[in-house]
DNA sequence: TCCCATTTGTTCGAAGTCCGAACTTTATCC
DNA sequence: GGATAAAGTTCGGACTTCGAACAAATGGGA
């Protein structure tokens, strides 16, 4: 039930009945594939004429393709229809604080490019680098019908002007990157947070999605953000800035995190508190004779390896960080009982270690038993791109929006 | 951007798009009645024939009015245009722990009647007597067109079965009252948890909520629950345990909730809570003369008289549960960004004094100012009825689920 | 070899809906 | 009384789905 809002609404012409069963159709050869005509109207309830008429359509707008013949026990042989997967191309890029990673992907969120480059410091020399790199990129790939440019930020982005706002990994203020990218490509520009561009990937394109309409992303780095799929929508608040559970304070005596307050989940949980933690259980040796610089800058992947290799201190670390994960993956749970919520990051290395931890310390915390399937991503950076695919690609497969 | 899914979707008809304009005429009459049939022509950007034949199958249906005519600087009076409430009768129910109160009502939330029953301990003598009641209450006002029975609990009702699962406060564990009360009135029931419908109730008729799509309530008494409306839609979570916030732990080494966990918001910032800081402020009165039984059942309604009389025990019970109350709120606020957050409980009495404390809370916890409204609800029980109301008409004014 | 049952896919008129222009109705002002 | 203006109605055109009839394609059996 959605309620429609008189001041922002589109009322329906006969353009939006066909529209409409365009999509499902659609969706359905994309759930289906490979898919003969009567099947779908089977699947979608629609008249044979009616699903032939859209299929014609959608074929004209080489969104269909007409494959192979099928094979019958008896009647008239099926033609297939397949998605056309080279009706769309995406230009997806995903920020992170080091690197930034671009790729050139089909409808199909299959990259025929992938590649890498330093992340600028100074925002408009990134802005201008990021340009160039994508100009080039569509230059050395061009037999493709771009769609669009869709960029994951770890930041959040602002409802009304699109513009980054709330970026303190990347140490930027507010930054506007539609308007000169879409100046310099011509193509419309896309921009999501890291979390919610997971969550997409995963509603879009994930592994056993099957009827999941809730989805929560929790992004694990040396921040924490969450993104979250609400009733097969995109929840960002009003504003943009939804998801900052990353600053809710779980322990009010705990360290103090840079947003001013103590003890926040992500002071307590994020790569940056392993780190931490393992610089402190080095600290004090008895004897004091190291000093702390010895220990304080192991890096979270040096700490991730050595938990591979059984150390311990590095183990009590990762310990002590997948415990306040899980606390705060409990209020996950609790709070938004989603069908599957996915943990994204470096950790997920390790997950035969955290895993059983964050799901103990659910089990423990949930009063409701809310049935969520806690799940770790596969490659983060992957599944960032796969979100900026979707990302500029769901406006050819969403509802319309009628209200 | 709504995710079309596969399984679970209408197709559109001709008569789609007859219904989704006939719904957005119903909100536009809704929004701005009294209203001419030019005026809505105006809004809706339709056609002036299409409004017409729109408007009269409307009237006919007995949804729309014909009221006064209007006067103009020149040319013909337009004829204005109105809801008319009679159209549909309500029965509402509010159960609380105490009492549970039953009204009727019309489509614009006006109660012609109220009134309340205690609530039984015993779950299916409560079935019975509630059957009754509402059945009574049809009897003595019959010239309605009853729509439905909207009940509001709390507790959690399960998205699939449509039972109650989860009522702490009530003590009862998995209830079929959908089954009993349709089979005794005919008429369809809708359960709600009560948080929830005091986010429907301002969603659907609130004041000042013109264009809010992100609203949260949350609903103090002896337990504390979420209500959440994200895009315009109810969240409930996969299984309809979504919105209990009320258990996240927010001071790890805090008192025991009965969740088994130390520290939950609900334990830290309920009316329970309250009662608890005042009792044990006055339990060592040094001597130690003074027993434990004298003080500890002070109930919550007393400690805000005595705080409206300005008594400083009292008041410092209620600063430390508005103190534990804005931690909470700064967590949704950060999480969610909504545009509207209402509490909604007894405390809203003594808001003058609480407000500033929650939003100070916020203000200090927020690194993302939000822009969130912090807003006291006026009467408890009249917005929960008021939901119960939305609960059952929604689906008339709700844009129709194409997916 | 020929006919028939069966399934896929197409054709075409009917019904429903909105659009848009022309028209009717009902006012005020000069 | 005529000009101007705005509200509301009428009616043919365009678009979409529906539903029945039709054409196409295939295998089995006499």
């Amino acid at each position: 039930m959605h309620k429609i809002n008189p001041n922002k609404f589109h009322v329906a012409t006969n353009e939006t009945v066909r529209d409409i069963n365009s999509r499902i159709m659609l969706n359905l050869v994309r759930r289906h594939q490979p898919v003969s005509r009567a099947d779908l109207m089977r699947y979608s309830g629609l008249q044979r004429s009616t699903v032939s008429v859209i299929a014609g359509r959608l074929i004209a707008d080489r969104w269909l393709r007409e494959g192979a013949v099928g094979n019958l026990p008896r009647g008239r042989r099926p033609t297939f229809l397949h998605l056309n997967p080279e009706r769309c191309g995406v230009i997806g890029v995903d920020v992170q604080p080091a690197r930034t990673t671009l790729a050139v992907s089909n409808m199909d969120s299959q990259f025929s490019a992938l590649e890498s480059m330093p992340t600028a410091r100074d925002p408009s020399e990134f802005v201008a680098r990021l340009c160039h790199r994508i100009t080039d990129l569509i230059r050395a790939h061009p037999n493709k019908s771009y769609e669009g440019v869709g960029i994951s930020l770890p930041g959040r982005i602002e409802v009304g002007s699109e513009r980054l706002i709330f970026a303190p990994t990347l140490g930027w203020s507010e930054l506007d990157l539609k308007t000169p990218i879409e100046h310099e490509t011509g193509l419309p520009v896309k921009l999501e947070n890291a979390a919610n561009a997971c969550a997409l990937a995963e509603l879009w394109s994930g592994q056993q999605m099957d009827g999941v309409n809730n989805l929560v992303a929790v992004a694990v780095s040396d921040d924490i953000s969450v993104g979250m799929v609400m009733n097969g929508q995109l929840v960002r608040g009003s504003t943009g800035v939804a998801g900052e559970f990353g600053h809710v304070s779980l322990m009010p005596n705990g360290p103090q995190c840079r947003c001013g307050n103590n003890g926040c989940w992500e002071i307590l949980a994020s790569n940056a508190a392993a780190v931490r933690y393992y610089a402190e259980s080095g600290l004090v040796p008895k004897g004091a004779i190291g000093s702390k610089s010895d220990v304080a800058t192991v890096p979270f992947s040096d700490i991730l390896r050595l938990v591979e290799r059984g150390d311990l201190r590095a183990c009590q670390a990762l310990n002590r960080m997948a415990h306040h994960l899980g606390a705060g993956i409990a209020m996950l749970v609790s709070g938004l009982a989603p069908d599957v919520l996915m943990v994204v990051g470096e950790i997920t290395r390790v997950w035969d270690k955290v895993g059983p931890m964050v799901a103990g310390a659910v089990e423990r915390r949930s009063f409701t038993h809310a049935a969520t399937r806690i799940v770790p991503a596969g490659s983060e950076v992957q599944s960032r791109l796969r979100g900026t695919v979707a990302l500029v690609l769901q406006k050819h497969f969403s509802a319309p929006s009628i209200a």
